[in-house]
DNA sequence: TTTATATACGACCGATTTAGTCCGATATAA
DNA sequence: TTATATCGGACTAAATCGGTCGTATATAAA
């Protein structure tokens, strides 16, 4: 299936808002999931999987909340989606050191390599967009 | 979620087949079940949708079977995939006359005219994949 | 030091989608 | 008439997604 989850528009939707806010102010999940109507603990743990991979650094605590790390322009889809989701995987074998648990057909499989050169230019694109281009 | 369905990958590996075979000459979906080891009866599905969609044609009854009704090089990867599962959605607004029933967020969303360039950029590159480049 | 409010984290559950199975109908060569 | 093939839909099982819950931890402020 080629889709986007729900999660990493919820995740694009969240960092859209708070690229509005003067950076220098916390927003909660509170206020980012009433305000966008977004599902408070889902959000949440969108919010926190962005805090990892460093798109947005958060403040704990009473009058903590989160704020932008880098600029939209700096942020690219493909971040957010490996970020939210998981690195795309255009097949079960699109690892680096895929075995034959993965997909038992990898040995002789002639789509492995086609499949991967499609993935890449996937790959490419999406990490060719930035935030700016989408929210 | 962007990953290929295994339905595909059955598609790609039964075409391939198919055009190693002498045009004339028919293959049931028990040779092509057993010789590329997938599921008789979900490939079965497979090769009648590829027929409904003209990439491959059949002939029943005894000594019936499939034959490729296109090269591979006039097959591209789009197909397959709108052929197999169902056309491209990157989000469920991606339709023509969506409504708010498809999502409430429909009439003030901004994600979605940049998410509809980038699944434009997504069709194109699979429909300019043909399968001579994959099988 | 207590309280209120916030993030952090993992387990869980229900709904949807995918993958695979089964069964009956129809076509046709032998 | 029989054997073998496609056709087509209903069904089940497994995987994934979307969403929920409970608990721990951090911290500003009363
Ligand atoms: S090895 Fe081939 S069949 Fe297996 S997942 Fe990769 S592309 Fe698909
Ligand atoms: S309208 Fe916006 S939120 Fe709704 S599916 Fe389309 S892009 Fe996503």
């Amino acid at each position: 299936m080629i889709k986007l989850s729900k999660s990493v528009e919820y995740a694009l939707f969240a960092i859209k808002y708070l690229n509005y806010i003067p950076s220098d102010k916390l927003v909660s999940t509170k206020e980012l999931s009433e305000s966008m109507n977004i599902p408070y603990d889902l959000l949440a743990k969108i919010m926190q999987k962005l805090v990892k991979t460093e798109i947005v650094s958060s403040v704990q605590g009473t009058k903590g909340g989160y704020f932008l790390s880098k600029s939209p322009k700096q942020i690219n889809l493909n971040e957010i989606i490996k970020a939210v989701d998981s690195e795309i995987r255009l097949t079960d074998c699109m690892f680096e050191n895929a075995t034959e648990d993965d997909c038992k057909r990898l040995n002789d499989c002639s789509l492995r390599s086609p499949l991967s050169n499609i993935q890449n230019k996937i790959i490419q694109l999406f990490t060719s967009t930035t935030l700016e281009e989408i929210i």
